[in-house]
DNA sequence: GTCTATACAAAGATAGAC
DNA sequence: GTCTATCTTTGTATAGAC
């Protein structure tokens, strides 16, 4: 006997609402957005959630620790060398970025426009730089800032990610060859930050 | 006889719209709060520029001219050298991004989530992917896509005042705090750039 | 050019039937 | 749980007086 695999209604909302929110942003999406890529009715949206406002906290949570949850095994783990971490860190966020593209820019441009809303998710949590990442860093480069090399370093993986739209418009690149573009930059941004930090 | 410096209303909407649209990106935004923020009827916002979009595409237009106007004469440049265009890249956005922080994740949000609106701003300018610093790059590392580093030292200038909100929040760090983090790496990146391009 | 008042539309949310 | 119908709020935009 197959099982079929059910869909909830609560989660198809959650899905569409991820897909929705993640293209135009909380502001720009409305709930009868959502509730047409659920193919399902508008009232629906409020009866499990509730408000939009809710809504929008449930899937950012979610986005929140795809984005971030990972990196705290990777960063904090006392066995691996920095090379080996760079390279983990390098792989992981490659692969969920060529999969939700938006991810990045999203969290980002969310806690830039409605800090009141968000806050509470990144506090307390002191990411990266107390992280076992950031003692490596410092052994290379003791008169340095760890922070510096770790914004560095992000910076090198996330940003062609959060500049896609620009840079695929501004070069006349289709979604194929941007991608390919992302996927060399696993091998390469590995020897580019070794190089960088002398290792 | 002093000459006061007069403002026009059309000037005091646009700069509040700068302001506004900037802090909260365009959906969130309200034609309403715009002319509080410059202090003036909001019958008048629709006078001058006709529609919220309108006014939109004239701000988001010099923002644009801002972020990456300036770049073309430096990139261009065939009397200067690779590790000179670098030094020059990171003096003018450090100055830049000090002064308007949220510049660069707005621009690249707006392009993101609007994109059929802001399409033509970016179209034919083929940006840096075919200047002369393209060139030098492909000196340094001929078997590598220009694109690829381009991308990369973009990514270690910019980021740090895209994911600022965050990092702030994340490592409870002041304004004061980060802005001096940020005015350091004036002198730090062109070092950890030249080297990661061993020139 | 600037204001007050208001029309109009869009979107969030709820009531109540099924 | 799900639907239809509707209320309410908010925000863009305009008409018309000054």
């Amino acid at each position: 006997m197959e099982k079929i695999a059910e869909i909830s209604t609560e989660e198809k909302i959650k899905k569409a609402a991820e897909k929705v929110f993640l293209r135009k942003g909380f502001a720009a999406s409305t709930t009868r957005e959502i509730a047409d890529e659920a193919d399902i009715n508008n009232a629906l949206v409020n009866y499990y959630y509730r408000t939009k406002e809710k809504l929008f906290e449930v899937v950012m949570a979610e986005q929140v620790a795809t984005l971030f949850g990972k990196i705290f095994p990777i960063v904090n783990d006392p066995d691996t060398s920095l090379g080996q971490k760079i390279e983990q860190l390098v792989d992981y966020y490659t692969s969920v970025l060529l999969e939700q593209p938006g991810l990045t820019l999203f969290v980002m441009s969310e806690i830039h426009n409605r800090p009141e809303k968000l806050g509470e998710l990144f506090k307390t949590q002191h990411g990266m730089t107390k992280a076992v990442i950031a003692k490596q860093m410092q052994e290379v480069m003791p008169d340095l800032n760890p922070v510096q090399l770790i914004m560095t370093v992000m910076g090198m993986i996330l940003f062609p990610h959060m500049s896609r739209s620009m840079f695929q418009r501004s070069t006349d690149m289709d979604d194929k060859a941007f991608s390919e573009l992302l996927n060399e930059r696993r091998q390469l941004l590995p020897v580019l930050i070794k190089r960088m930090l002398g290792i």
